[in-house]
DNA sequence: TCGAAATGTCTATTGATATAGACAACCATA
DNA sequence: TATGGTTGTCTATATCAATAGACATTTCGA
């Protein structure tokens, strides 16, 4: 195994990160399932090819994280290692998609406002630029973990106080059922990944450089009439997306 | 808009290299179109809020990538924006997918094996473990830039030689053609994203702390029974998906 | 043709990153 | 309880990353 899992030098990235990038994800993987610790500095300083000191820079980062803790004398024992599936069909709803995966979600509203649809808004809701749209802002989370925020818009004819609504509910489901809207579909969805900007990390509580998996997606009513239009953005680390066709 | 795009400090991932990245990123959105130029050195560095030195670094890294290109008195030009969509659908083919989009797409065949499958693969496969498998590792170019790496297996016993087939073809719908399989559909696909490893830094021409975007996908026959499961790794900032339900 | 605006180059200084070695503290167990 | 294996802490040094300032060089338009 030794080397496998090489570093780049003098490329902007400081070890320790590559290395604790590294570890986070071996462990998301499972690949330290068997003895539910971490192996030894002096192990991944060699693996890595790394001094001892670099190991313990990013092991004390992961330890920051959360996700290990060093115990002297035994070791680092993993504490957390999730990656949460979302499955993405016409059926797509986030609260339902996680099911089974977390004892307990909430949508926090960041906040909600009315303006007037820009192009890309009005293209995806397949209305006129300058019509009135509710923008609503959101993080998510999953047994208090952030998974995503997001920013949604709907058109504000259709869906006056979406946003107050949401707010109790914590649901986009419940609010559409509210405001008269039984049932949408998802139409479309696209998918980019990109670095954590500083509303990621201070939302997320990621560090920098973090991965982020980005959807915009358009949800319609039954009748094929866009009734959304959403991006969000997930911590990469914490999700994988499932399409099943 | 001084300032909304922030940098964070002393987290492992140097100014420059986050610099670059924004910078990189909205050339890609299209963020400077109007001038086909990055903004002046003085400029961008009072926007990130650092020494102009730490912005020449970060232009320079994207020179070395041939993003953009400066010219002493005159400015910074871009040289190349680009970002491939993919469609996902049942109807999911590589080259398909790319058409009017890219002047000459390649497929490069890196090697090809027969081993037996492992539990994931077997499991993808639905066939026991340990039964034969051909496996191809492949690197896929549109307009000579590389865009993504995959490591795809077969059930050996259906398409004995497919390897070679591909290599000639570079086309998995011709090579399944050729042993037989007219059609075949996309029925699972997972999305993930992490850093680019060693391997697709030197594969796909990537810098340390470039964002991948990772799919494990399988495609059955018309019956339902899978003939291939992938593993792709794409270059983020290169592509995108797009799910349509 | 002058000057504003832009990139190119140089020196100097400070703090973060990485290596190296030594030893202390702690844990499990033979 | 002695020992091997592990994490914790300390000092020292070299290199990279970032800031600061000054000035040269090039381009383009007034």
């Amino acid at each position: 195994m030794a080397g496998i899992k090489q570093v780049q030098r003098q490329t902007g990235v400081a070890l320790w990160r590559q290395i604790a990038d590294r570890i986070r994800e071996a462990i998301g993987s499972g690949a330290y399932d068997a003895t539910g610790m971490v192996p030894p500095e002096t192990a991944l300083a060699t693996q890595f090819g790394v001094n001892r000191h670099t190991v313990r820079s990013a092991l004390a980062a992961l330890a920051q994280e959360g996700i290990v803790r060093a115990v002297q004398g035994r070791g680092t024992l993993i504490e957390r290692k999730e990656r949460l599936n979302f499955p993405i069909s016409r059926r797509t709803r986030f609260t339902d998609g996680l099911r089974d995966q977390a004892r307990e979600t909430h949508a926090l509203l960041l906040g909600h406002a009315e303006e007037v649809a820009d192009a890309e808004v009005a293209r995806w809701l397949r209305i006129e630029q300058g019509t009135p749209v509710i923008r609503l802002e959101t993080v998510r989370d999953a047994d208090k973990r952030p998974v995503a925020r997001g920013t949604s818009w709907f058109p504000a004819a259709r869906f006056a106080g979406i946003g107050e609504i949401y707010r109790k509910t914590e649901s986009i489901t419940k609010a559409f059922a509210a405001l008269g809207l039984s049932d949408y579909v998802r139409a479309t969805t696209e998918i980019t990944a990109t670095h954590a900007d500083s509303g990621d990390i201070a939302d997320l509580e990621l560090t920098p450089g973090a991965v982020l998996l980005i959807t915009k997606a358009m949800n319609t009513d039954l009748e094929g009439v866009p009734v959304q239009y959403s991006i969000s953005r997930f911590a990469a680390d914490r999700v994988q997306f499932t399409i099943e066709n």
